[in-house]
DNA sequence: TGTCCTTGACAATACGAATTAGCACATACG
DNA sequence: CGTATGTGCTAATTCGTATTGTCAAGGACA
């Protein structure tokens, strides 16, 4: 591998000395370079191909320009699209981005390693992250996706109301007995999700008996067994809300194989809206959560607060809405 | 923000020099140390929660313990597979890595930046990687995947049986008006596919003509179109090969959109079996391509290229099977 | 007692850029 | 002619760690 042109080979060309080129390429506008002079380093630096060593950089300004975020589970396609539009925001920037997946463990490994890389900032959206330990956040920018409001800046989407809104939904097709595929694990907006559904359904009379209520993993597969499960009581529920898509397709899954019909005999209904959603049959009524705008506002908001725009407050949660397709529809008939 | 501790911190409350910190916690094997020093600053470090920093490390060493990832789009879930893969190895091995989202355009920009990081290797899975100036592929570690066999080493996967495996399972359901969608871009194992299931083709007599020949982009949206645009023939074809399960996800739903039944009035095949495949209804025929075991080589190959182990060869392509599911079926009965 | 090892630590320096202070030189001014 | 005022650049230093060479102390040995 040939030998890294430094600024010293760049100064040398140009018959300067190392703190100028530095100056002239660092674009420090305080500086007095004459136009002579700034002419010959940029081409000499030119010519020599020349890139600065950001390691060398971030050394000296205590920086790295570069952001890490850690989310649970990379293929989960909600998660990719978070991703995804965050590295498309943090690129344009200029930042760098350090992936890590935590899976349902802490996000406190791969905080630590990333405090000892000298990161800007760090995204969060992983399951516990506002259970680390306050001081492992406190070191460095942080920005918290869907997490429980705290001390720290976020972004969350308005999970409350997404469950709210699928017990509404289901509620006016005329659906009594409602059942619900919950999560396995304590993540903060799968749980203001449930929340929400709850007080939708309680709000209008409606209980939530102990066998409608199924916890699954976060998997398509997961979501087919819960979904069997509940195929198999007696007296079946009409209507099913998966607290995520994936969950949902999952249980779809189980409906077709066990031939039972969606929506006639059973409505079924996610929560996100991945694309799969869209390519289902029949395509799967669900919640919109936008995953995209989630990723790309905190990496916005956490470049902002890296670049020292006084510290500026989590955002009101982001709107979801309700994207009725094929798999709700009322009630049936009469089904004692 | 809190200062950061330093080494020369644990060496002060240690009460040895910076250096003596530096040789007991990089565990250089040669430092002559005593065991009682070693253990006062063991203990100190533990104290301060010491943890170095890696910016000054890669310095020095020239080293960033940090690999580079580049793919076209980690939304699409095979390379969400292939980078997720990547990641867990990488990180188990103590590298962090950069997420790099590329598009359809050259990995050139992202290579430039990753330089600049002094990033140890990187792994490209992007359009177009071969054709890079290659003196950007020189300067550091690279491994490929799936591109065209060139100077550095990669992995990839049999491409080219995986499109003749499709013609021919389809050949031996006794269809012959077989349609492709292929790629609009011009990705390498794109077009070996391509020319495995034309070979199978005419190694059984069977021709590909034009108007059964459509292009689509790599999306289920595309795949719809290219679909809808095959049932618009007069003479339709009894079945198709997509170039990929996104796509051929995308061409179910354009025929059950059209009221065409699958497979009994058209056979689909795909190619990658990613997970949705199962998750369709009826579930996707397709064949299977690791994808996981794709990142997790390239990231191993990578690892033991940076760790000075003499230069490893490119593996054999890994190899791909047929994965019969519910899409296809016996070519109808004469359907003039 | 003096020489030779061996052991255990440290001083000095490098890595490549950024940054601060300050030095020459030129120009302007009284 | 001597003093102020800029201008344009460089010398010196810093960031935090790794590494090389060196040096002092202590023991073994003749």
């Amino acid at each position: 591998m040939a030998p890294r042109v430094t600024a010293r080979d760049v100064a040398r060309l140009a018959g300067v000395s190392q703190p100028t080129v530095s100056l002239v390429l660092s674009k420090n506008p305080t500086a007095r370079i004459s136009a002579e002079t700034r002419a010959r380093i940029l081409q000499a630096a030119e010519e020599l191909r020349y890139s600065p060593n950001l390691v060398a950089r971030s050394l000296v300004r205590s920086r790295s320009y570069a952001l890490g975020i850690i989310v649970p589970d990379f293929r989960n396609p909600f998660f990719a699209d978070v991703v995804s539009s965050a590295e498309r925001v943090a690129s344009q920037a200029g930042y760098a981005v350090l992936l890590c997946e935590a899976g349902e463990s802490s996000p406190a490994r791969y905080l630590e390693a990333l405090h000892e890389r000298v990161i800007d900032g760090v995204i969060i959206d992983a399951v516990g992250a506002s259970e680390v330990d306050s001081e492992l956040l406190d070191r460095t920018n942080v920005v918290l996706i869907d997490q429980l409001p705290g001390r720290w800046p976020g972004v969350a989407t308005d999970a409350e109301s997404a469950g709210a809104l699928a017990a509404e939904h289901l509620i006016s097709l005329g659906h009594k007995r409602i059942a619900f595929i919950g999560p396995a694990i304590d993540a903060h907006a799968f749980r203001m999700r449930e929340r929400g559904f709850w007080k939708g359904l309680s709000a209008n009379g409606i209980s939530l008996p102990s066998e409608y209520l199924v916890r699954a993993n976060a998997t398509a597969i997961d979501g087919r067994a819960a979904m069997r499960s509940l195929l198999m009581l007696e007296s079946r529920p009409t209507a099913v809300f998966c607290v995520n898509d994936v969950i949902a397709i999952g249980a779809l899954k189980a409906c077709v194989a066990a031939k039972v019909k969606v929506p006639s005999e059973i409505s079924i209904m996610g929560c996100d809206d991945i694309e799969l959603a869209q390519l289902v049959t029949p395509e799967l009524t669900t919640i919109r959560v936008p995953a995209g705008e989630l990723g790309a506002r905190a990496a916005r908001l956490l470049i902002r607060a890296i670049e020292g725009e006084k510290e500026r407050k989590s955002s009101r949660p982001l709107p979801v809405s309700l994207v009725k397709r094929g798999t709700t529809a009322t009630a049936p008939e009469e089904s004692q």
